[in-house]
DNA sequence: ACGGATTTGATCGATTTTGATTGAATATAA
DNA sequence: TTATATTCAATCAAAATCGATCAAATCCGT
């Protein structure tokens, strides 16, 4: 008896489409529906679905994943589709660590970066309210600390009143932030207040607060302002404009280029 | 005389369907239908009754183990073992939440399952210590709370007296507690000092403290007394001893065989 | 062996998915 | 810019799949 072989559920179709797009930036619809062995009408009908649940940018003659630095794909490239810039932002913090600190790392794709460069080290305190960072650091030999809250499933964090529970009774030396931009004026801005709160609790907690930022988060600001420059010892970019470069000299803030 | 090979038992085969599951991301009717040697029907209904019971989802076509694009869970259930009684008796459990609820729920695999159940209704408020339940509920229509504390990589929970900063500040309606043993004497006991504290801490913060613990833990003692039997108001289980169920009666509590 | 309960497979109309076709919209080249 | 070639969304009929129903087969306790 022959093996027949059956068409690919659409749902199953889907997931290779998303598999697919992981491994090369941008795949046309006639190269989907050969690989796929449907039709390109089924192709389109597939990354119509796909678009509307926010997982792939369409374009004509194909489609894309979504641009960087949408918040909704921060985190779905299990990959690490972290630019360069970032995994040298985050080796540099890393120098900054020393054996038995306590370290707090806050959500975000950069702070992650720094998370997988500590996977492999051990005896940190490491206290977070990522739990992307929490899932890497799991199986480590750290000591690791989650502050609790209400989570948010954009940025997977715990967040709100409830994570000042426990940032109110811990301290820690050195606080490695993220954000959504930073403005001359404004500081630091985030999406969501929750997280603006959480971020200004941490960083009264901390006896040095770190903040990693690549170039493209320099004056561009966010809704909710979560914390002002003044509060910052160290910021850590790959570039870095004139302006900022005096404000921060003014602040006494260190500034390392990675 | 031939060996007659008998068709499979409907368990056996629903079995089958989730092993099989695991090996591919999807899996048609028809393909089923022919490995297993049923009709198509025979194969939706098993399907179905899976899709009941939380263990897949139900595409056109056939069935996944989860939605496509969803990401893949951060913490995972490692053994993945979920006995018979264990589902019937977080099935029994989700018959006692209401809509709008705050519930608690706490570590092990059985309310693990009742955690998978809930994965597709919504509208309540759920608070965990467990980062597997948080991980399964992590895009469900819920609210989201986590407790926070030191994190216990065993158990995958967060535990310790820095949890009960959280806990201390919230009431929550029904708390579903798991165990690793009880007895007539000491009560609920653990394995881990913390989680004993934590446990302990979330049931004098619930108006009504369920147990979900199948026939293994009872009699069975454990390092660490997590509770006596005067905490509790509801137990659920597969079956009972005579002297346990007669304590209970004479305690008042509520006891539920599934 | 008997009878009730459960499980199975077949059937049917309803629903969903697919591929082809169309004219409109977009990209590419001249 | 205009002309040409792709790609697109909308539409429709065919195919696949679905849920509901029912009768036959199987299972189980008496």
């Amino acid at each position: 008896m022959a093996i027949i072989s059956h068409r690919k559920l659409t749902a199953e179709r889907e997931q290779c489409i998303l598999d697919l797009l992981k491994q090369s930036d941008a795949l046309a619809v006639s190269a989907l529906s050969e690989q796929l062995e449907v039709s390109e009408a089924t192709i389109r009908r597939d990354l119509q679905n796909l678009h509307e649940r926010g997982l792939l940018e369409r374009v004509h003659g194909g489609a894309t994943l979504k641009a960087v630095g949408q918040p909704e794909l921060l985190f779905s490239d299990k990959e690490g589709k972290c630019s360069d810039e970032k995994q040298r932002i985050a080796a540099a913090a890393l120098e900054l660590i020393q054996q038995h600190d306590t370290i707090y790392l806050d959500g975000g794709s950069t702070i992650l970066q720094l998370a997988r460069l500590l996977e492999s080290r051990s005896g940190l305190t490491i206290v977070t309210n990522s739990l992307m960072a929490a899932s890497l650091l799991m199986e480590s030999r750290h000591r690791l600390i989650l502050t609790g809250g209400e989570f948010r499933a954009l940025s997977r964090t715990m967040v709100g009143p409830l994570s000042a529970s426990i940032l109110q009774s811990i301290t820690v030396d050195k606080a490695f932030m993220g954000t959504i931009g930073l403005t001359l004026n404004d500081g630091m801005s985030t999406t969501d207040a929750n997280e603006a709160f959480t971020k200004k609790q941490i960083m009264s907690r901390s006896r040095q607060v770190i903040l990693l930022a690549d170039h493209s988060k320099f004056g561009v600001p966010s809704f909710v302002n979560s914390g002002s420059l003044e509060d910052l010892q160290t910021v850590i970019t790959d570039s870095i404009s004139d302006e900022f470069r005096k404000r921060f000299n003014e602040l006494g803030i260190h500034l390392i280029l990675a």
